[in-house]
RNA sequence: GGAGAGGUGGCAGAGUGGUUGAAUGCACCGGUCUUGAAAACCGGCAGACCUUCACGGGUCUCGUGAGUUCGAAUCUCACCCUCUCCGCCA
């Protein structure tokens, strides 16, 4: 069996190997019936042969009406012609119900995980790789809630009130400080020759399911009704469907971009969980880090080491603890090929929380977005993507205030950050009275 | 929101019912010439799918979808997008 990454989610290959996919579907927990795919392709392959003959004949009956003289022999033509064209229609109309349930299943079919993920059904499977950082310790340690509270930085009750639950609204040097990490996080990025994009933050139809976001993942997606228009949840759909249906030139690869963005969530399924202070709300703000590169796994491999290295490195820069964690087969999603979570240290949990998320999705992206690329030799080939984010806020905010409070309520601030804060402590009344 | 114009290959731009998957130019690739380069000249240059050991053959695609026709880039309808003008507006 030829483990060729460039071509494993082809049809082509999937005919041939269906053990390999079944074996995917299987580590990776996904309801699809391949059989039922495989046999809807044959019945395709066949049927489509049929049309080809049906086509051509056609053609070439149209194409003997010029030579043709007598009124007799034009009436034979233009009979045959419609004796054809009803025949092209019925079959015509079989095979397009088959090819829409063909595409729908060939969107289910996952990606195929890499050898070193770990496998298993779901988190409890995801190895721990590194730890990083020294986590606070003390008993004047507050929650990010009650930091907030105190230091008149929030204000969650009234928002509720007019936004719904889950909306949070953040006041006065929290909002200096949230400032703060976007415009270092940006000046970060930049310096890693990403190109910087601002993006809308909706989509049509077509681009969810390019980013693999859809069809299992819409029940997580607001929907504006009046303008058939989605909300993105990340900027990753966006920039993922900005070069769409191109063949880019192998020169201009790889693509390093980083889209800032509100991301909106719906969160359904999720109510009870993470409900008070600022990890799980229904809009936030992210600059996320986007990856289109060659079709090499060296060349996935390695985007994917710079993407994941850049989030720790942003994370030591803002000395928070953090540790890199190897995301399972089963929890990894359908279109991965391997991710690493980053997850930071929430001293009020006693556990470590999801800030970053990695992840490499070879061509699995691209196919669906008919993504492809040319290379020296002229061959067309699907680009590979990767994703991760750069920071995400206001998680990590939350994480941010726990670990940095000192005693007195006031929070301590990096010297990265100290270009956009000019404090070593940001504390209540900052703005009003200064240091 | 109202009025008009338009969407053709990497780009520019012909083509308004019959070998047009598409003239021509530019760009690009290969070659001849040249000490080298340029110029000139010759040749190549869309993607997907089916078929063939191969050479090759076939089908589809001119914004998207449906329709008219023996035959559609060309005609009809709907939708999407772009541009210009007017209106409204952060």
């Amino acid at each position: 069996m030829p483990f060729n990454y460039e071509d494993m989610l082809d049809i082509k290959y999937i005919r041939r190997y269906p053990e390999v996919i079944k074996k995917a579907i299987q580590v990776k927990n996904i309801d699809l019936d391949l059989d039922e795919l495989l046999q809807i392709d044959k019945d395709l392959v066949e049927k489509n042969q049929v049309l080809q003959e049906l086509q051509r004949q056609k053609n070439e009956n149209a194409q003997k009406f010029k030579s043709v003289r007598s009124d007799t022999d034009k009436e034979k033509i233009v009979q045959s012609g419609r004796d054809i064209a009803r025949q092209i229609n019925e079959l015509q109309s079989e095979v397009s119900k088959a090819q829409a349930r063909f595409h729908s299943l060939m969107l289910q079919v996952p990606n195929i995980p890499s050898e070193d993920s770990p496998v298993g059904k779901d988190s409890d499977s995801n190895k721990v790789v590194k730890t990083v950082g020294k986590r606070p310790k003390g008993n004047h340690l507050k929650s990010h809630l009650d930091l907030l509270i105190q230091n008149n930085w929030v204000d969650f009750q009234r928002i509720a009130q007019v936004s719904g639950s889950r909306s949070y609204c953040l006041k006065n040097e929290a909002v200096l400080l949230e400032q703060a990490l976007i415009q270092w996080s940006i000046q970060y990025i930049i310096s890693k020759k990403f190109e910087i994009f601002s993006l809308p933050n909706f989509g049509d139809h077509l681009s969810f399911v390019g980013s693999g976001h859809f069809p299992e993942g819409k029940e997580q997606v607001y929907f504006i009704e009046k303008d058939k228009i989605y909300l993105t949840g990340t900027s990753e759909v966006i920039l993922n469907n900005l070069y769409r249906g191109e063949i880019l030139s192998v020169e201009n690869l790889p693509l390093l971009m980083a889209g800032l963005s509100p991301c909106f969530r719906r969160e359904a399924g999720s109510a009870g969980r993470d409900v008070k202070g600022l990890l799980r709300v229904h809009q936030f703000v992210k600059l996320e880090q986007y990856v289109i590169c060659e079709n090499t796994k060296e060349q996935a491999d390695h985007w994917h080491a710079f993407l994941l290295q850049n989030a720790e490195e942003i994370l030591q820069a803002l000395e928070l603890p953090y540790q890199v964690v190897m995301v399972s087969t089963g929890d990894m999603g359908a279109g991965k090929y391997k991710m690493h979570d980053i997850e930071c240290w929430l001293p009020s949990l006693g556990k470590y929380v999801e800030t970053h998320s990695c992840s490499s999705l070879l061509d699995w992206q691209a196919r669906r977005t008919d993504l492809r690329y040319r290379d020296k030799n002229r061959q067309v080939h699907y680009c590979y993507t990767l994703n991760n984010t750069a920071i995400a806020l206001p998680r990590l905010l939350a994480v941010f205030l726990e670990n940095h409070q000192r005693e007195d309520g006031s929070v301590y601030v990096p010297q990265a950050l100290r270009t956009y804060i000019n404090t070593s402590r940001l504390r209540r009344d900052y703005i009003r009275k200064g240091d």
